[in-house]
DNA sequence: ATCATATATCTGTGATCACAGATATAAAAT
DNA sequence: ATTTTATATCTGTGATCACAGATATATGAT
């Protein structure tokens, strides 16, 4: 045996994809509001690289809508109404609660052993005081995918990753400032009857259970008003 | 009324997204046959413009894998695994399931008017003896399009349409070619009760027959073996 | 004729410059 | 002091060059 049988066989990272991670990272965590305007030459300096992975990677979230290009030459994440809201929302609940009931049916013991120990962390923030907000996001998000991912399906996992990449600036942003009471709450009872019925293989009450989840965070959301009633975007 | 009401707004178009368009359609319309190979300097060669725009629109559609990158710096439209391609139509047959039925419960007249016009120009030219394969896509998506879109679900219709562009190199390859005579009386009976259930407003039979639609294309593409059988792709 | 080596050519990637349009700032006029 | 005008600066977009890795072709030796 030799040392090259050690070396993975790395796959190749360009500048472009690790610029395109960062900004996803901090879309989807809620670290940028929307609204918010971006430069690609602040964000190349900031990173310390030329505009050029800056631009490939600003131009692919833009193609995802997950960052817009107003007429004015001017990169903003966007702000989003009510009704496209609604309508992901709507998506959300259709795909992530497909995925959900084929995890079901298909988890291995080691995945719903992860599940529990994701619902468990999350629990424990949850009914601190003053529970931190990012990583809330963190283990929301964790406790989430990890479901998803038992389902086996690949491509349903980057239209979900899409779809939280859009509504990330919207959900996390207030999140971070410190969830509300009654919202913890809710929470912690849908991810409870989630696990519940992951546990008892229970495939259409565990996406019952995650359509409430998505269903009561959105209504949260709306009742803020951090949407904007017309439909500037397409 | 002076000449700049007449004037439309003109959206901006960048040299990028116009390039993106003209390699989407190559793909989506089964011009591009899947293990294909590109270069960025051919396609800017050909369309007479630098190699950035063709750049910018292949890094799109390679983040939509509508086209891939090998390890050897080789651009490629993909081949697709049998797996894959179930995945794909699982969700295909999901999505465009939904929108079909949303859309039966809410459309209009003038809507339904234009996809009993579609229906009878694609059995038109189905019954032609030597049919137009280019002809046959393009009246088809259509047809599909024109139904999706009285969902009026702006969201859903892009993620309809990235998965036909995935899809489309392989599904339209060889019906370019001449469908094949079962094909043909198939597609028209699937195509026959969806329209019936459109005009019935009857939302259930109008999925069914679309999943209908979709599943039997999709087995007859698995039947023909253009897939292969192990998952190169990630 | 066959195989090894070397050269030329092709690939995507990153950096840099030029450009036009939009915005903000500064200067000058009233 | 206020409004207008001019300047400077910032925006994304496109073109061009340089570079490293991979492939194909040609050259050389055996």
């Amino acid at each position: 045996m030799t040392v090259t049988d050690l070396l993975t066989p790395l796959k190749r990272q360009t500048l472009s994809v690790v610029v395109y991670e960062q900004i996803k990272e901090l879309l989807i965590s809620g670290r940028m509001m929307p609204g918010e305007h971006i430069s690609l030459r602040s964000m190349a300096d900031a990173l310390g690289v030329s505009v050029m992975p800056v631009r490939e990677a600003v131009q692919r979230l833009t193609a995802e809508q997950a960052l817009q290009l107003t007429p004015n030459r001017t990169l903003q994440v966007p702000l989003m109404s009510v009704s496209q809201f609604r309508e992901i929302t709507g998506i959300r609940k259709n795909l992530e609660g497909l995925a959900t009931a084929t995890a079901t049916e298909c988890f291995k013991k080691e995945e719903i052993r992860q599940i529990v120990l994701w619902h468990d962390n999350f629990t424990e923030e949850m009914k601190k005081e003053t529970p931190d907000g990012a990583r809330l996001i963190s283990l929301n998000k964790e406790l989430h995918f990890a479901i998803y991912r038992g389902a086996c399906m690949p491509m349903m996992m980057q239209l979900i990753e899409a779809m939280w990449l859009r509504i990330g600036p919207i959900l996390n942003y207030d999140m971070r400032s410190g969830p509300s009471r009654e919202g913890r709450r809710t929470a912690l009872v849908h991810h409870a009857s989630m696990v519940d019925a992951i546990l008892r293989k229970d495939s259409e009450a565990a996406r019952h259970a995650l359509e409430a989840d998505i269903q009561s965070a959105a209504d949260f959301i709306v009742s803020v008003g951090v949407l904007v009633s017309a439909d500037d975007s397409p």
